[in-house]
DNA sequence: CGCCAACTTGATGGCTGTCAAGTCAGGTGG
DNA sequence: CCACCTGACTTGACAGCCATCAAGTTGGCG
């Protein structure tokens, strides 16, 4: 399996997120948004400089989350909304019989944490699967700031729509996808994110387990690892462990709309 | 199979829940918020008398939906929100090839649109199931005076992020629950809002078709048909085409637990 | 070096989809 | 009023896909 370092492309890979610490010092330092290389897909996308400085001023917190660590957990109260500043996290839904259901898997620059403001309490529990860092939004001071901010406004109530758009695709894909055109789906999904963070767009370590994977994509992981070796048989992919490629980009969409090709 | 009247009991049933003309007769005259018998479950909830006035002049148009038509349709641009104040609806998500996944059923007193909300063009199809009367609300004055109202402004983010709750919901049911749990969840879903309308829990029409069921929850017309039969036979409800009929609601309940005893 | 979690691969079975035939209810026109 | 038609639904037989169970393999870590 090859090293990170033999990842590297002219992009960053993204099988390592964390960017180099020279060109990170100031923002180690300061927790401002404006000094974040996150906040064209974040919050902040498209406010002016003292807007900006406005919401910095919200975010008083910034947390490390370990790997396996929890963000919250259903039924905590709820407080803050959170931007991912680095790491990769998984939402997920407990049933009282062990079964849980992988809601969604979230990267840097996203926000978790929107399940908590219909009742106040949380409705899923978030976990690490990898150190991460994220800032803590206090919601009602949000609020209070989107009251005062058109933009800020705006973009919040986009990227809650977003997140019911995202929540029907998913269902589509639970409902009346087979088996390979679920994991293409979240292939190409995986890919996309990472490429628009400046990753590669074909290589990047899956940072979850196959029974994650499965459990996400409303499978078992014995299905996913061999929808993994057939694919690799195909040439589509080429996976190791944690370790993705995506050899035929084109291939996997296939998949996706293959169904197309009767109608 | 029973009329419509033959299921009247104490309260409203919800096999016809368009209110007797008379106890409605000044809401079929003025549009107003104020004068809705929905405004406990609609945006106007906990809003004082002068907010709620405030509310009602966005609320200029009312349009009744045909039974068939569409309210709005996947990439039409976005401009408003809508409440529906009498009729049920459904949201569907259509894939090129044909296959279509039915993304929520909506009944009065509930929102539809707010998926359009992240890129000003709707993502999906809503349909009206019955002959409906929608309030339109335009989205952009709906923000402006949510920056005015902070109640709205909360109530309104609450809506959003119960639909993300409940969107999670419907993605445990897809990933995790076999026919019978979802059939169950299903009904145990509607008798709920039902109940929620003033309506009988245990009685009411299924608005929808085998085959949107099926589409809702993942599964075939035929899949639906035998669990109701199984259902039926096994004395927990009893179902005569569109007439449903709840015998055993703790049983239901079961069903969906069953998994539970063995933890 | 050995342990353990994660993963792979094979054999088998059950659940749900598919295909097909028939029933039922409502609507239309004669 | 009845015959007919159509869409929605029910039921049965069968098949295929994915889950289950089981036995290895791999890689990371103490």
């Amino acid at each position: 399996m090859p090293s990170d370092k033999a990842l590297k492309t002219p992009r960053a890979t993204a099988t390592n997120n964390t960017p180099a610490p020279k060109e990170f010092s100031l923002a180690v330092i300061k927790t401002a948004c404006s000094n974040c290389n996150l906040r064209e897909l974040c919050l902040p996308l498209g406010l002016a400089d003292d807007e900006m400085e406005r919401l910095d001023e919200l975010i008083s917190v910034r947390k490390r989350v370990r790997r396996g660590d929890s963000l919250y957990r259903a039924g905590q109260a709820f407080e803050y909304i959170y931007a991912i500043r680095s790491g990769f996290f998984k939402t997920d839904v407990l049933l009282e019989d062990g079964r849980d259901q992988v809601t969604g898997f979230q990267m840097a620059g996203e926000l978790l944490g929107m399940d908590g403001i219909s009742t106040e309490f949380h409705a899923c529990n978030a976990v690490a699967l990898e150190d991460s860092e994220v800032c803590h939004i206090p919601f009602f001071r949000l609020e209070k700031l989107s009251r005062e901010i058109q933009t800020l406004q705006r973009h919040f109530h986009q990227v809650m729509s977003r997140e019911i758009v995202r929540d029907h695709g998913v269902m589509v894909l639970l409902g009346k996808m087979c088996v390979e055109e679920r994991i293409a789906a979240f292939l190409l999904n995986l890919s996309q994110r990472f490429t628009a963070r400046g990753f590669s767009p074909a290589e990047f370590n899956l940072r979850m387990t196959r029974e994650e994977i499965g459990s996400y994509l409303g499978l078992k992981l014995e299905t996913v690892s061999r929808a993994f070796s057939r694919f690799q048989e195909e040439k589509l992919i080429s996976v190791q462990q944690k370790y993705m490629h995506i050899l035929d980009i084109d291939g996997l969409k296939q998949i996706m709309n293959r169904h197309n090709q009767s109608a």
